[in-house]
RNA sequence: GGGCUCAUAGCUCAGUUGGUUAGAGCACGCGCUUGAUAAGCGCGGGGUCGAUGGUUCAAGUCCAUCUGGGCCCA
């Protein structure tokens, strides 16, 4: 009997499953877009409407997707997807960054570990295939996260039209004036003659000759900057790469430290006064020393001493890394030998000077001392292993022991770099660069200038990234371009036998078509005559025939700080410019959205994007950063979390965190927005389940008809539909996750479904409350899916293609619908206010409900009858009395009596049903007075009518 | 060391121009239901708002300093 009464219920229907199988069940979906080509199908849709260009950062192919590349890439999808359903033309054009020295070395030490030599082509196809293999499986990854994207017209750099564009981009700077050449210290392998990057360094242990070294003082000068000048005065320095030594240009002194001029008998000696004890220690003086004068390091700026063995004077300079740790306080000032030592050589304008060969030996410039020239700075591995210094070394020791410049030298062990091929010690030396003036023409000028108009219209999000790219910007030095590299895009210059460059404008646009069509090995397979046949040389350049092919590439990047002149100009994908969106985490400030500025505004003369969107590092539960923690057994890679979670809860969690800050990933998290998405799929599936026999067409009610409570929720998604827009608009996804959790959570799941089940499931199924409530059910979901849709790309999708056909695949999708807008007759805020109203008295009766359930006197709450107590004048009292019929439903209980009496506060009293004597309706389980017989058994009156009508 | 930035319940987020006992969802605890059931409902505990000092009749909200975290530089 039971059974068949249940048999009478419009229970809930639906082959949506509750389970959702993410991580298998998604990849099916991803097929099913690629087979439907629902990429291209939603751009036809949007042929015609403005288009919202958001320009894709290029992830480096040299790996699997990162968790965070995963973040960055899902955000855009999330974007694209929320402003192609506002009805704009959305072209997603991917990108990859292909060069770079990171690939490169990976190839190299591959090749080196089969022992193996390969030209210059060969490691660049090497270089190439490796590239390719990572944007094969980067682009599995990516789309298996639901990102859509146009990737029949991805862009390359590694590409021969997009390589192309790179050297135009670079010829456009040719074209301003604003490169030029520039000597500057990088790591050099001597025996491999090149340079080398910081990751193609190992830092070894190495025995060093530590010196200290007296630079003369003249009388005069000493007499200038007010120190006595009675007896010989030096200036000490100390270093531990005496071979440096014919470079020197200049003695840093810290401005702000004390300096003394220390009495040692016949002459005087000028230290930092923390280090003097430590110098006359090194140096053997017992001579107790008479301090004779003292002043800070500022007061000597500019002082002349001279050089020890050379005849050139070698200035006093400040700067601020000069410590009293250890030395002399004096630093050695090398701008050809040393990274610090360049800036202040750049500062004080001193020559960045480096009379030491590609080959490691000093060269004749007519200033290196004859007797050292030709004496190399290489320490052979023999060398090394017998701690034997290098020649120059030697040489230099001896020539300034000659002078009597020596004060001192020493044994001094050591971390120093080697070059990671040949184990030997590198030097550090400067040589010829590309580099590109940022001053010149205004161009630094006009990048601020871009850079406030962009602020102007509030397009830096969040606006303190106008503070951060600005800092970049005007702290900028000139920009080194030319790398000593081979996987990279050439630059086009060409060399004399006397190793004058010739750069030119013209001929650098001629190069660029070349690679268009042949791509960039031709630089290194062809001729100088091949490369420039058929073009007009300007004048003064030699014959092609008397040139040779520079060998060095441009820096990666202005690579794919081009990208917005080869993708965007060139309108590829259907994209313009400037892209109205740039989007990437917020070290990118200081890199592509710099270098993509500063080559815009060079070959544009504005910037490539009208608004920068910038998000934070994913971090662990502690807010450390990942990298650094050790507890990572697993590779912190898209995949993984994918594998775990699925692509829907990764987005979900994606668009739970405010974005713009940390953004902290954890299982406990991770965790957490699993329960979320399963209650939104639990929602989903209610309102799917419960529209089987439901026909819009044949049996929707009119909104102005629908019953009291299908008119508030109408009214809450209303304001639902309004709040997630305006959090969509400024890209605040978490408040769009909180809105929808909550909405899902109280406003349906725990309030309207819970209500709604006694009308769904007793009513007969065309029953006029029925159809309102159904009608109303539908109107939400279709609200509901497509606001969650840009976020819920796979679930979303699923629901909708259910709702639709009934299947679980159709060509039906969600990502092709307009978004959500409220109708006017949704909205009804005398409703709201009313049954908000009620809402809290129900929390009261809830509350007043909760004793007897602990003790056992009643269960559900239909089981209750209750009464409410309140004063006759309050508003409450109308509302209720307006009411009246509508609160057994509400509350979900049986029977409501109201009792108007005095006294100001609403009193709730509460007793089981059973006690006054109603029975229990076996099929709709509420209690009433009386039970009539029916067809199936004894029901109450209202079922009776919904089993015989 | 410098620039930018963040810090509210276990987690993720709200907290309007400073103004009643700081909110929500989730998690947690205790129950209910078994006709959304590897679901659903109810009730409850939980925060001196990173720390210190200051301005104010009044500060999570303003100021200063400090601590810790992040990104970028050195």
């Amino acid at each position: 009997m039971a059974h068949e009464l249940k048999d009478t219920l419009q229970l809930p229907k639906t082959d949506f499953p509750m389970r959702a199988g993410l991580a298998q069940r998604e990849p099916g979906r991803v097929a099913h877009w690629e087979k439907t080509g629902l990429y291209a199908a939603i751009q036809r849709q949007r042929a015609a409407a403005p288009a919202f260009v958001l320009h894709d950062g290029p992830p480096f192919t040299n790996g699997d997707v990162h968790i965070g590349t995963a973040l960055n890439k899902t955000l855009k999808d999330l974007i694209n997807r929320y402003k192609s359903m506002r009805g704009f033309r959305t072209p997603f054009v991917p990108g990859w960054d292909c060069h770079g020295l990171p690939i490169e070395q990976k190839v190299s030490r591959e090749i080196q570990e089969a022992k193996a030599t390969v030209t210059t082509a060969e490691l660049r196809a090497r270089c190439d295939a490796f590239s390719e293999s990572w944007i094969a499986r980067q682009t599995a990854q990516f789309k298996r996260l639901g990102v859509l994207a146009d990737w029949a017209h991805e862009y390359k750099t590694k590409a021969p039209a997009f390589e192309a564009d790179i050297v135009r981009t670079f010829a456009a700077f040719v074209a301003q004036g604003l490169t030029y050449r520039a000597k500057k210290p990088v790591y050099w392998s001597i025996p491999f003659e090149t340079a080398l990057a910081e990751a193609e360094i190992e830092y070894k242990d190495h025995t060093a000759i530590a010196i200290w070294v007296k630079f003369a003082v003249p009388a005069e000068q000493a007499a200038k900057f007010g120190l006595p000048a009675d007896k010989p005065l030096f200036i000490v320095i100390w270093t531990t790469t005496p071979w440096t030594i014919p470079a020197n240009l200049a003695i840093a002194l810290h401005p702000t430290v004390d300096y003394v001029v220390a009495d040692v008998g016949a002459e005087r000696l000028l230290v930092a006064a923390a280090l003097l004890g430590a110098v006359l220690t090194a140096a053997k003086l017992a001579t107790p020393p008479t301090v004779v004068a003292q002043c800070p390091g500022a007061k000597l700026e500019g002082l002349a001493a001279r050089h020890p063995f050379i005849d050139r004077a070698s200035p006093v300079v400040l700067a601020d890394y000069v410590t009293t740790d250890s030395g002399t306080g004096a630093v050695h000032t090398a701008p050809g030998h040393g990274a610090e030592d360049y800036v202040t050589g750049l500062k004080y304008r001193l020559e960045i000077y480096c009379p030491v060969g590609d080959d490691g030996r000093y060269l004749d410039d007519g200033q290196v001392p004859a007797d050292l020239v030709g004496l190399t700075t290489l320490e052979t591995a023999e060398e090394l292993a017998a701690k034997k210094p290098s020649p120059a070394n030697l040489g230099v020791l001896k020539k300034l022991a000659a002078v009597g410049a020596l004060l001192a030298k020493a044994k001094h062990p050591h971390s120093y770099p080697h070059c990671w091929r040949s184990k030997t010690p590198i030097i550090f030396r400067a040589v010829d660069q590309w580099f590109v003036a940022l001053d010149a023409q205004g161009t630094r000028a006009t990048a601020l200038a871009a850079i406030a108009q962009i602020a102007a219209h509030q397009g830096w999000i969040p606006a303190w990234g106008e503070a951060r790219i600005r800092g970049a910007v005007e702290s900028r030095p000139d920009w080194c371009i030319s790398r000593q590299r081979s996987w990279g895009v050439p630059i086009p210059a060409f060399y004399d036998a006397q190793k004058n460059a010739y750069l030119d404008a013209g001929v650098a646009r001629a190069i660029a078509d070349r690679f268009a069509t042949h791509g960039t090995n031709i630089w290194y397979d062809a001729t100088p005559a091949e490369l420039l046949a058929g073009v007009t040389l300007p004048a003064g350049w030699p014959s092609p025939a008397a040139l040779t092919c520079g060998r060095d590439t441009l820096d990666v990047w202005i690579d794919s700080g081009s990208s917005h002149a080869a993708v965007l100009q060139r309108g590829q994908g259907g994209t313009h410019w400037p892209a109205d969106l740039y989007l990437e985490g917020s070290d990118q400030h200081r890199g592509w959205f710099q270098s993509s500025l500063w080559t815009s505004v060079i070959a544009a003369g504005a910037a490539p994007y009208r608004a920068v969107l910038t998000h934070g590092f994913i971090v662990d539960h502690e807010r450390n950063k990942i990298s650094k923690s050790s507890a990572y057994a697993k590779p912190q890679t898209s995949d993984a979390y994918v594998a775990d979670y699925g692509a829907d809860v990764l987005r979900l969690w994606i668009s739970s965190q405010d974005f713009r800050d940390d953004i902290p990933i954890s299982k406990e998290i991770l965790g957490h927005v699993g329960e979320t998405y399963r209650l939104i799929r639990n929602t989903l599936r209610y309102q799917l389940s419960n529209l089987f026999d439901f026909d819009a067409a044949r049996d929707a009610v009119p909104v102005a008809q629908l019953d009291t409570l299908d008119r508030w929720a109408l009214h809450q998604t209303a304001t639902l539909i309004r709040e997630c827009t305006a959090a969509y608009e400024s890209y605040e996804f978490h408040r769009v996750y909180q809105l929808c959790n909550q909405y899902c959570s109280v406003t349906l799941s725990a309030t309207y479904h819970d209500i709604l089940k006694d009308r769904l499931y007793t009513l007969r199924s065309a029953a006029p409350l029925r159809r309102s409530a159904q009608t109303a059910l539908q109107l939400i979901f279709q609200a509901l899916v497509k606001l969650l849709a840009p976020i819920l790309t796979f679930t979303a999708d699923e629901a909708w293609s259910f709702a639709v056909t009934g299947q679980e695949y159709s060509s039906e999708s969600v990502h092709l619908q307009d978004w959500p807008v409220a109708p006017a007759d949704w909205s009804n805020p005398a409703l709201e206010a009313e049954v908000a109203a009620l809402l809290r008295i129900r929390a009261q009766v809830n509350e007043a409900i909760e004793p007897h359930r602990a003790a056992g006197r009643l269960g559900k709450s239909l089981d209750a009858a209750i009464t409410l107590a309140f004063a006759p004048a309050e508003e409450t009292a109308r509302v209720l009395e307006k009411h009246r019929d509508f609160l057994p439903e509400l509350f979900m209980v049986s029977a409501v009596t109201l009792a108007p009496a005095a006294g100001a506060a609403l009193a709730v009293s509460v007793r089981p049903c059973g006690e006054l004597g109603h029975v229990r309706c076996p099929r709709c389980w509420r209690w009433v007075p009386a039970l009539t017989s029916s067809p199936h058994g004894e029901v109450c009156p209202r079922c009776l009518e919904a089993l015989t009508a």
